[in-house]
DNA sequence: CTGAAAGCGCTTACAG
DNA sequence: CTGAAAGCGCTTACAG
């Protein structure tokens, strides 16, 4: 149909020449800058449509400093990270923002968190989205070294960082087992200080206070996976015996939990209610499957983008930035089923 | 502890002068090009480091001609690809491909099916991985236009196709409903030409000739999903009321043909057995589970990158386009439990 | 062993 | 309204 296969890919040169103009002229025309006669300006898109010429990327990022690409970054633990959840999640979450990248001309480059510590000396980035940075985040100061502005997908709470909604989430949770006939729900957390952990402790506390019962905290390492949970679950039932209820934010470690709770006797979704957080392959997959919370990532990490953007074009949708993502649901399964069911 | 936040990046001119030497000596002794003084190079070394130096991809690719990005494209019908299902089947690719990738020195970009019918025109690759393309694939016909090299995964039978093993799979599919006890195994296949398609329909009538049962074969239109799905399935029950069991290679119409099963009094997985292709969300959430087969997508994105790279750099081990991937293998559950169960 | 120069394909002041 | 020139940050013949 148009240009021959394998021919050199056709430049502003090329364009200039063919429609007899300087190359100047041709920039001008195409990007719709500067004053240009009318009929000029016809030639040169003429021209340009006929050679196939698409502005190279490369040499106009070279010349503008940018390079039109963002990336999703994590420094999460990998054995947290790496399992079909968390992966499951960061999936979800770079599709999405694929998705809007792509819709406003920036191209959205894959950095699987399990592939490289630090990738970012790596990648040819305008800007970043950080995933759950931790206080003292790796990637974060990287990106702050090269200049990399960079916003964040449950950071510090900021106009940066779009929020996960946290205290919402625990807090249907909690209110969710009450509902149930739970009287005694108990807590597994991990270890790291992220904003999840602290904000599940402070809302099940609160909770605690509030219904009076009394607290059950387990915690575990997010670095030892499944097993951690397992371990978790098995000192604390062990410890709490009255314990009729598990909140276990990161879905390792309810499976890990499920599985000592079987052990222990007890039937999941009966006499011990079990939910967790991420809504994914494994809370889906898990037997009996697991009450989960539908966190909106798509709208979550379709803010995340813009705002990101707003940043580094100066002049983004200025409102889409108040809107508030949508608060987030209970996916309620059989692990809540509860002793009445 | 290094550079100053917010400091403009270091460029070769930058270390050149800070080690008294020319930009061609620093890209030589940094690029173990040429001959280059020990102690220049040392030197060259110690301030490239010190000042963080690194090299600018935007620029070197545009005088090399390269982008060092590669991405996987797909064409699939948005409605099959879209669903969760399809969805997970790219992204297990693409994140395989991803991590092959970066660790080859090359940044994997995203491009959603979804998203886009056509972004090679917007994406700076040097080449790409395309996702079982059909006969006039429109992005094939781009990425030749533009001559960007491209791999296959499940394409057409060459070396640069990577094979999905489809005879194995309909093969492993059909042997396991008549181990399962089926006497009366149906197809229910798209209407698109995929090889998936031939494949699953010529080893099923090579069986049905076999064992000597009448073949009962449903097309549904990929485009209706999951409902085409549910009416073929509804149909072939109604016409060929002694099918006792339903491979159906496409996990979207499986979830259909599961409801129609259901709504005809059948038991799925008692008297009604139902198998899929991919191992996928879809498979594992429905009710009950789904036996499906396990591809091997880890194996099959790591040998499509690297045969992609061997084209592309012209010298990659060219031991491992030899390797054949790894056999499909059964993943069993309910769904093909049997009658004796 | 080292460097001056050209050039990758664009955009952007600046002149005219 | 149009164009010559400089320059983005590199690499690569080519001289010396």
């Amino acid at each position: 149909m148009s240009s021959p296969r394998g021919s050199r890919r056709a430049t502003i040169a090329d364009v200039a020449r063919e429609a007899g103009v300087s190359r100047t002229t041709v920039s001008h025309a195409l990007n719709g800058l500067g004053k240009v006669n009318e009929q000029t300006r016809d030639r040169v898109r003429t021209v340009a449509e006929r050679l196939n010429y698409r502005p190279s990327v490369r040499a106009r990022g070279l010349r503008s400093g940018r390079s039109q690409a963002l990336a999703l970054l994590s420094s999460m633990p990998s054995a947290v990270s790496a399992g079909p959840s968390q992966l499951g999640f960061f999936t979800e979450l770079a599709m999405g923002c694929a998705r809007t990248a792509l819709l406003k001309g920036y191209v959205f480059v894959l950095a699987p968190p399990e592939a490289e510590a630090n990738p970012v000396d790596r990648l040819d980035i305008d800007g970043a989205i950080l995933l759950e940075p931790a206080a003292d985040d790796p990637i974060a100061a990287a990106l702050n070294q090269r200049g990399i502005p960079f916003v964040t997908i449950d950071g510090p709470a900021s106009d940066r960082s779009v929020d996960l909604h946290h205290e919402q989430t625990a807090e249907v949770l909690v209110e969710h087992m009450l509902e149930r006939g739970a009287a005694r729900p108990g807590l597994i957390i991990g270890t790291s200080e992220r904003r999840s952990q602290r904000a599940a402790r402070e809302v099940y506390l609160d909770a605690a206070a509030k219904h009076g019962f009394d607290p059950a905290i387990a915690e575990a390492d997010e670095t030892d996976g499944e097993d951690a949970g397992y371990r978790a679950a098995q000192t604390l039932l062990t410890d709490r015996p009255e314990t009729d209820a598990l909140i276990i934010p990161i879905d390792t470690f309810a499976t890990g939990a499920v599985r000592a709770g079987t052990e222990a006797g007890r039937v999941i979704g009966r006499d011990l209610l079990v939910a967790t957080r991420y809504d994914g392959l494994r809370a889906r997959t898990s037997v009996p499957p697991l009450t989960a919370v539908d966190l909106g990532l798509d709208e979550v990490s379709r803010q995340a983008v813009e705002r990101l953007l707003t940043i580094l074009d100066g002049t983004d949708e200025p409102d889409s930035s108040e809107s508030e993502s949508t608060a987030p649901s209970l996916v309620i399964r059989e692990s809540t089923a509860g002793p009445t069911a």
